[in-house]
DNA sequence: CCGCGCAAGATTGTATAGAATCGACCCGTG
DNA sequence: CACGGGTCGATTCTATACAATCTTGCGCGG
């Protein structure tokens, strides 16, 4: 799992590599595994994926597309910091488009889907702790269930697409957390999660916009604290390894 | 300028090509030169644009992360409908990030540059009518002024980040309905956007967020009405000849 | 000792060729 | 006539080779 792992020749079907790929590098980025400010080289990329260059070349042309890294021409591409504060500024981000959409989805989504939703969060909130590990699953589903819906029904297709590519990052982010929890086997943020969800589906059955948009803005600050917790955990679990791969200090001499 | 423009062997830079290809594709697409569902074939452009079909493909993944074409694995790209109503939309996203930014970028602009900015602003709105062509350039740099500060002083950085992706959209957006404008010889626009930058730049130099809020609000969706009704004149101006120009007929024989 | 130029290595950017995939058409069969 | 399988052309995707660019370090002259 870690940076240096060895040349795994990458299966995946055909066309699928420079996504794959950029998950791949996404999940190196947020646990920790490349630092801020390091520099991306596309032949040790190539060589650890056991690809050739060109697929990685527009991996990044995607992750820069994405915001995670600065790509100047003729100098290759380096990773922008993420760290906690970070986190807090793309939640801020997410929470003005969320907002957003869910004041215009408010009475547009069909109350079948909706009371599907509501009765898998109350399952999910009904688990004894000691079963929620198994259904991390089943919540990853719902959440992404939830937010699709608003996108979809917000009535404006920009905003979902942009909320989208945001969903790229918060997945990554909700991975990472929940692997936290699970060091300590402890899925409290499930819980939470599945009641503020709750609250964001009730306001949009009862067409309540200014509910909803309330609800979600706790949703999303729930997990922008949360989030960033987890964040600094990791990367203080990662602290002193990162001192020793640190291999471009620019005038080390 | 047309699509069909002769194979110009594209001479620019090395490393720049592919920011050079973006910049021409999102010209076509706003410029309604190449329509909404229609398919970009890589060869086609790269011998339009007289390179190789690396930097194309490259181009196409940075227009998808900039999410103005869809892009499906093995299928190729399609640019993405970009209609009045789309610019409306777009601009809802903006206006909810631009609210955000400007909000926290109250007190937070230094007064030197608050000043600068109403003198412009103000020098813009004497402008006899007759003289406001030769004043564009100077109009949109300061337009770019005022929006880099705000999202400059916003204090985060990944939504300045955001807000520098869009500005690329509505950049074309401005430049469009302005030659619209030229061709009525009639800069109204120019005169109404210095008025409600004013407006912006007053409730910030009063340190009022709701006021600067409530104004940036009012300047986009200002613009929101006016570009998509530029858009949908140079719509209308090109019916009849996008009849003839399309040659994707695609069983020509 | 310091600044400057310059050449070699490393890295990125581009071109080209071939492999994988998709869509449409054709044809034989029930 | 409807329908499933196979083939072919078009297009995307990947690999490899090559060119342009940047960085680094050395040597030379001041």
């Amino acid at each position: 799992m870690a940076v240096s792992d060895p040349p795994g020749p990458l299966k995946c079907d055909h066309g699928l590599r420079r996504q794959t790929i950029v998950a791949s590098l996404l999940a190196d980025v947020f646990q920790g595994r490349v630092t801020a400010g390091e520099h991306l080289v596309t032949r040790q990329l190539a060589s650890r994926f056991g690809v050739s260059h060109t697929p990685i070349r527009e991996a990044l042309i995607a992750l820069a597309g994405i915001g995670i890294i600065d790509l100047e021409p003729n100098r290759g591409a380096v990773v922008r910091r993420v760290t906690a504060r970070d986190v807090r500024e793309i939640c801020q981000v997410r929470r003005a488009l969320e907002c957003e959409a869910v004041r215009h989805a408010c009475g547009r989504i069909e109350p079948s889907a909706l009371d599907d939703l509501t009765g898998g969060f109350r399952r999910q909130l009904t688990l004894p702790s000691s079963e929620r590990a198994e259904f991390v699953e089943q919540a990853r589903a719902l959440d992404d269930q939830l937010h699709d819906a608003i996108a979809g029904s917000s009535g404006n297709t920009f905003l979902a697409a942009e909320l989208g590519r945001l969903k790229i990052l918060f997945r990554a982010f909700r991975d990472v957390s929940w692997e936290v929890d699970a060091g300590h086997n402890d899925y409290q943020r499930l819980a939470d999660e599945s009641s503020e969800h709750l609250a964001i589906v009730a306001a949009l059955a009862a067409g309540d916009r200014r509910a909803a948009s309330r609800a979600m803005s706790r949703h999303i600050m729930g997990g922008a604290t949360y989030w960033s917790r987890a964040l600094r955990q990791t990367a203080s679990m990662l602290g002193n390894r990162t001192a020793s791969t640190v291999r471009r200090g620019e005038g080390l001499s």
